[in-house]
DNA sequence: AAACGTTATGTAAACGTTTACATTTTTATG
DNA sequence: CATAAAAATGTAAACGTTTACATAACGTTT
């Protein structure tokens, strides 16, 4: 394998001028330059990137850590991260935290090790404890936290407006004329679910209306438990018309099991979703949602992450993205 | 920032010693081993991976080039894929090719200067041109094909018998009673859709049936021609009573097509997909199909690159993975 | 033609490990 | 106890670049 040192020899240079080329050092002459070009070409040189990194101290590697891959909303981000990244000539490296903080912690660890240059990272569910991401300010990495943020100073963040969101689901609610809406709250420990319930509770004063503790139903994560919480709910309080759900995928699951019920969607009972997921709009009725600029968010943070690396200066930002009301079927 | 260095000179031992311990060496001994431990647990060491990717020739990075993260099959695939990877202490780096030859090649030969030590590859829909694979060859960098794969010799793969599938499902609606069958196919050049038409094909002769070449319906990549030409099939052939989609997606469009026109499903005609796509449960009727054990296969592939990666030995394999039919109400 | 600034090139050390080889220490053997 | 074998440690070069610093080449101005 041809090396900067072959081309070097064949050129007669140095390994100095050689290397400048590759780096387009504005201090090497055009033929020169083209000379270099042209022994590269002839040995198919392939510059070695991670000899590169260990001594300039750059690896052009981006870590991004998310819970799941395997998610329409982060593979999105993804999707915006990756390309935003290519076209800087960076290349991205996932870890998954399988919404452990464990496992969150070694992706880290090993990024780390691999002396990525940035760092893009939602929080999975469990994480509590903040302090391996110190490490990464001691690191001086340049980090952008997404979405699911920890409640620290100084960091970069771009988030949804969760709050805004789930007002705006409620009000839409409330403009079609529901009189007794109900939410259905996610674990209150992650925040952005937290913020959806608040929205919600604020949609509704702001519109003079009282809500009853017991209209905001928590689910736990074992499913059976929710269904059975949730036909309780239903039965027992046959005056609801108007559902907000803390996520589409609950969301469904209400809608099938009002249609268990009997209950009609969206003549007795309007329902909303949050997330504008990909099946979203293939639910019967079509399920009115939120949707969260994933694409956005991801182009966003990876552009971030991307300024931060050439400058020295040491300032955060906060991007507050605005969520979008998606209405259909569900709320007609 | 701590390194071997510090840790030799803090126990009075050599680089090599130390290294050794980090390498799980079994020629080191036990007190010593204990005393390096500690010491780095002291000055709080982390390896530098890409010092000693370039010392050793191995990154401990495999490279993962897909289409489009976005999609759920991919997604499933990355993640299993991760899971594997990191369980054997490698980090995925991703790729995609967004369905272009072009980018593909970039994205393979940046892989290849950050001398990732094993690749995992599914075809763009446009890659008709093998020659950048053979870079691989030369490299020795272990490679896996799955899913969408070249037409070459030597090679690892693990693809899905598509033409068993299709044939799965062809089977599937002769059973359910119907006469009149049609396929709906996708893009002819990409393998995998080919295999589902022969697939088709083989499944109408082994049960004695003729099959019409206006049968198959080939889509073309623009949507609205494509919606047109569906509808002029059905208005022509009032007695199909069977349909066979390539794709879950390109059913689901079929489906809607055929509430328009008010042709029931699944009375009136008998539909199925292929893919078990997140959503196929979820669309009205729900939509039979056949699942492509998107985990399984990254699972397998990558297993199959951790497995060359010590080996000396150049052997091929190929894994084929049987498809599993999933009846639904689409077919009922 | 000397002196200078500018531009282009060269020299050699450094990045933090791994590893072939050499050497020392320990253990086992007669 | 001498000796050999085995186990543990040490030495120093190497991996392929980048880069601070030194030097050379080239115009330009006096």
């Amino acid at each position: 394998m041809a090396g900067i040192k072959d081309i070097a020899e064949i050129t007669g240079l140095s390994l100095a001028t050689v290397s400048r080329v590759f780096n387009n050092s504005p201090l090497v002459s055009p033929k020169t330059k083209q000379k270099v070009l042209e022994a590269a070409k002839k040995l198919d040189y392939q510059p070695n990137i991670i000899a590169a990194a260990l001594r300039s101290g750059k690896s052009r590697i981006i870590g991004v850590i998310v819970p799941e891959v395997n998610n329409h909303f982060f593979s999105n981000i993804i999707n915006g991260i990756e390309q935003k990244a290519n076209e800087h000539g960076y290349s991205i490296i996932i870890g998954q935290s399988h919404e452990s903080a464990e496992n969150e912690k070694k992706a880290l660890l090993s990024f780390i090790q691999l002396k990525v240059d940035g760092i893009l990272l939602s929080l999975s569910k469990e994480t509590v404890d903040f302090s391996p991401f110190t490490k990464l300010r001691e690191n001086k990495i340049p980090t952008v936290f997404f979405d699911r943020v920890p409640d620290m100073e100084q960091i970069n963040l771009v988030v949804l407006d969760d709050k805004e969101g789930a007002f705006l689901a409620t009000q839409h609610l409330i403009k079609r004329g529901c009189k007794h809406i109900v939410h259905i709250a996610g674990d209150l420990n992650v925040s952005i679910f937290k913020k959806r319930k608040d929205g919600f509770i604020e949609a509704l004063q702001e519109n003079g209306r009282t809500f009853l503790k017991d209209h905001i139903l928590e689910l736990t994560s074992d499913m059976n438990k929710d269904k059975l919480a949730l036909k309780k709910l239903f039965i027992n309080h046959p005056e609801i018309d108007g559902i907000f759900v803390f996520g589409d995928e609950s969301c469904l699951h209400v809608m099938n099991i009002l249609k268990t019920l009997n209950i009609d969607i969206p003549n007795k009972v309007k329902i909303i979703g949050f997330g504008n997921s990909e099946y979203s709009a293939l639910t019967d009725p079509t399920m009115s949602t939120i949707d969260q600029k994933s694409n956005e968010m991801g182009l966003l943070a990876a552009d971030i992450v991307l300024k931060s690396l050439d400058r020295t200066t040491t300032a955060y930002s906060k991007h507050v993205l605005i969520p979008k009301l998606i209405p259909r079927k569900s709320t007609k």
